[in-house]
DNA sequence: CATGAATGAGAGTTCATTCAT
DNA sequence: GATGAATGAACTCTCATTCAT
């Protein structure tokens, strides 16, 4: 849109174009290859690299160097494919929320009841830890939490993802399947908050989930204490 | 009377206070100190400057130099108090945990049952953030996760908090107060995870807890959840 | 007729262009470049654009990328033309410096007296200015005065200029043109500061000589008073 | 006046100091105090240095390193008393500036004829040059020319001394002491450029004004020139 | 010819910490 | 106790230049 107009304004260059009749087909082309050439691999080796430091220094701790060196290439390439510090974070912190993102959105489609929509956000979080523990590791200590880093964007990615996972509550309640005397922003905080400190202390404590019985054994007491409660039947 | 037109008429000096930018809150500052002769704690007006500079900027953005300025007191002096910016963190961090721990140990000597012990830490966290949202936001923003805080003696910190708690669990499902088909462990995760859940919220959003019904709604749920579960019943 | 439509409906690509910022500019070179097969002297095309921005941005904030984005060109190229930058800015010097040898070279065969002479000189700069403003610009700001720059054979063009019209001077003195009871070298100052002087002037503010009229009266003052002086007659 | 309001303001504040009765004075040796400690020497062996620096590398070239080392203190000093680099060159073109304004500004006062003010300027061009010399070299290579330099605040600093120049010439054409059919601006240039031209030259070849007869007969040459024209009579 | 990914020396700037007063 | 001038390690970011393709 934006290009376009720039692109029609210039009477000058159509005529020309027309002129030679040269197709749009050319140009296209030549703006494929020019975006296609740049090879991707460096980019996520850089974008690993940046999560394992992370992870180990914290952002604020994190140098650039570091992460040049972990990637094995010179601090001055990170400024090529990202212009800032700040861009290299950021493009780490979208990422991750937009998968969270997918699987809510997914689940919002679906005709699953609450008990096995909630399971599967569980799930999806553990599976995440287990695929790429770095990652979760900064969710945890970087993202969801500090105030610092939840300025502007990051605010409303974290605002909606609250949002999103309430929306599920909410529906689950007027299908009468959860109680409705309890607020459901309030059972989303409930919820989420189970589920976090678990993943929080995996995370704090490097403890993997060793085997899939103990998992499962988590998933189902989240479940259960989340659906039934604590209290002695 | 006091003279203030004294101070109007010497443009210069006003001058040259504008053109270094000495803020009227140092002035401000220098006036209180001189008036209060007793020479009031400063160790105290700079852990409370720190409070308040550190939750605005996070640990590692906070400079000492805001600090000072914000006590009214040169920086140097903080060195004198404190012999590192480290030592200032965990003076703050050290004093947070002992108020906890304090509860903690009231409680296992209480013969409460569960339902109210865990209330009472509930009440505990709720009027602590009404009291002190400062060092409340420190805990959820730099204590209660990051990783990298979370090292050597400020683990241990965290442990011995969760170890207490489910403490508190062992004892109830000793007691058959509560379930014991699920591990202590979890329990616990899943309590503090809820509560910590509805402390972010209120930090992270600078909401306050507007009236003590809202209070009393918010410590119904946490509980009635945990103890009963969000099912329909 | 061309298919702009196409390239409209491509929405992934133009956004992709808005997200890497590649400026239509570069787009537009390269539709340029690809028109005029016969290739350009890509020579004279970088030395226009490192013209044009280093008068903007001066030497040696002028990037090399710069001005092969101005260019249209990569900067590479710029590399297999120029073996450094030094030697684009000593190109783009040279070629000024040879246009005024000539004109001088040509006045001292020539039979003119000296007022028409300097005339020719003062015209010569004004019509230099008029047709390549950029030009003139780096003269007046980067060659005619930072001694940065009047370094080796820098220091020796700019000495040669001033002996070349110095030269003209002590000829005209010789055939009694002029006083002789003021140094050569002093009177070579003076015209040439209040040639260089009105030049400024127009570079500095970026104003035009808007009509010949306009142009014919300044050519005038500046040898009136030169020649007869500024006192009332 | 806008500190004051801040000081009324807070009424907390006076009414101690009222119940205290302590005077504005007090205050006052505080504020006084706060300033005048700032031992000033330093500051001005950095301004010193920075003079010398840039003189030999430009703005441009010219490091913060190389002004610290010139002057013998750590470059963390020179952030002290200046901000940014860009404030200690413009502190420095400031007070050049200013000491151009006082004498322009007591010309204008002056009684004496145009002749005699003309000459004061370029007296005090030449004495300038003779006790600061890198001040003039910067004068000349940095600030009359360069349009990069010349941006905002600069522009309006050069263009000032244009127009009180100017304002003694058009003084002088309504007494009659000088042509008026030469546009005051035109001939404001001529002068000016003459003069630069000379400074210039003495710039360029670090040449210096060897003796007072060769001083005195280059200010004759200007004026004489400028007066009388260099057409033989 | 032409490209642009890759390099890394080097610049500006920040800020915890020291120490003479 | 109290101050703030002074220090310098450490960090981010820039940009001329090289070189494989």
């Amino acid at each position: 849109m934006i290009c376009t107009e720039g692109l029609l304004r210039n009477k000058y260059i159509l005529k020309i174009l027309i002129d030679k009749s040269i197709s749009i087909r050319i140009i296209f082309n030549m703006i494929k290859n020019k975006i296609n050439n740049k090879k991707p691999e460096k980019r996520s080796i850089i974008l690993n690299a940046a999560l394992k430091i992370i992870k180990e220094k914290g952002f604020h701790c994190a140098r650039m160097s570091d992460i040049s060196n972990e990637a094995g290439i010179s601090y001055g390439l990170i400024y090529h494919y990202f212009k800032k510090k700040e861009r290299l974070f950021d493009t780490i912190i979208e990422e991750w929320w937009l998968s969270i993102y997918e699987l809510l959105d997914s689940l919002k489609a679906d005709n699953l009841d609450i008990h096995d929509k909630l399971k599967k956000i569980i799930v999806h979080f553990f599976n995440a830890y287990q695929e790429k523990p770095d990652l979760m590791n900064i969710f945890i200590t970087e993202i969801s939490r500090s105030t610092r880093n939840l300025i502007g964007k990051r605010l409303e990615f974290f605002i909606k993802f609250i949002s999103k996972t309430e929306a599920l509550i909410i529906d689950a309640q007027q299908k009468n399947e959860i109680r409705s005397d309890i607020k459901a922003r309030y059972l989303t905080n409930i919820f989420l908050g189970s589920l976090e400190t678990f993943v929080s202390a995996m995370v704090l404590a490097d403890q993997e989930l060793r085997d899939s019985e103990q998992k499962e054994q988590i998933v189902k007491s989240i479940l259960e204490v989340f659906f039934n409660g604590a209290s002695v039947k």
